[in-house]
DNA sequence: CCCATAATGTTTATAATTAAAGTATATTGC
DNA sequence: GCAATATACTTTAATTATAAACATTATGGG
């Protein structure tokens, strides 16, 4: 069949970059599943056990990685990677809850400074210590090397994206 | 101090432990980077090359995925890893799109069964194929060893949360 | 057959999310 | 200094998403 051979000899030329492309499509497809699944369980528990939701406690805990517990909104917006309106939205409602409050910088008008409440920090620290454990058990199936090598490969996929991504922007 | 001598002695019995749940958090944490990064590239080509939204890409993707193009609802909720509601409001705009249509299952009155149309279909396999390609691109710096073992692990890791979900739901 | 229970899908209210347009302030080049 | 451009954030309209309550239909035990 004329299909079939054509089909043969293109990849008898890039058979390279075709399974190369079948294999990535793989391994997205389980990443987005495996990322879907242990979402799904996080966000039923974080609502049912504390009241809070998955983009908040998203939220919080980029606050709370930071030695001063204070991020402009921009940053925020680029390090949960969402929208800037969306961070505006998110905001106000941590804001209304009392666990974030906004500050204005001093030096440029523009910026607003969002700053974890007391409240805010010990809420998140109570909450992501639990976190810490149901992921801990999602992930136990996972030998200890089976572990690292995860966590190599995935540093290595996340740079190259986030290269990809500056590049893509610049554009 | 009391509080930190109490940590070093924790620590020092349940080290093993400990250390498995900072690698799954860690690991956890790249996932999720990984995976947002991908999604936003996607979601912006989508939009922007072909006017379709990430969501009814996966939708349409599970139909087509389908010997006969068809799944109820339910399962597509199941595969698709959302709630019903999202999926009866998905359903209705790709309808009204004309990608989908809405049929009777004949033994089974409450069960709709979601048709992919010509259109869809057409229509999918046009944006299916760009969007491998971009997977494939956004893949391109890990070898194939690391692909292999990343989709090895990524499939073990799949099915045991799937093991997972399935026993807390029959808790 | 009938009732309790389960399963399928929709509706409702609300939150999260995006892209695009808009506002205000800064910066830069001339 | 001023105009053009860039940056920071908000607003708007639409879509996507959830949880919970609801309506309908199916199933299984008495």
């Amino acid at each position: 069949m004329k299909a079939q051979s054509q089909t043969s000899d293109v990849s008898a030329t890039i058979s390279h970059s075709e399974t190369g492309r079948k294999s990535a499509l793989r391994a997205w497809l389980r990443l987005w599943a495996c990322v879907g699944s242990v979402e799904r369980v996080v966000r039923t528990r974080l609502y049912g056990d504390h009241g809070m939701t998955l983009p908040r406690f998203d939220y919080l805990s980029q606050l709370y990685r930071e030695p001063d517990r204070r991020m402009n909104m921009t940053e925020l917006s680029r390090r949960l990677m969402v929208s800037g309106g969306n961070v505006t939205g998110l905001t106000d409602r941590l804001v209304a809850d009392g666990l974030v409050k906004r500050e204005q910088d001093s030096s440029d008008r523009r910026v607003q400074i969002i700053v974890l409440t007391d409240d805010g920090y010990e809420r998140f620290i109570q909450v992501a210590l639990e976190h810490e454990k149901w992921i801990g058990e999602l992930f136990e199936d996972l030998d200890p090397d089976q572990m690292r090598d995860l966590n190599q490969t995935l540093g290595q996929l996340k740079q190259s994206l986030e290269k990809k991504l500056n590049e893509q922007q610049e554009d």
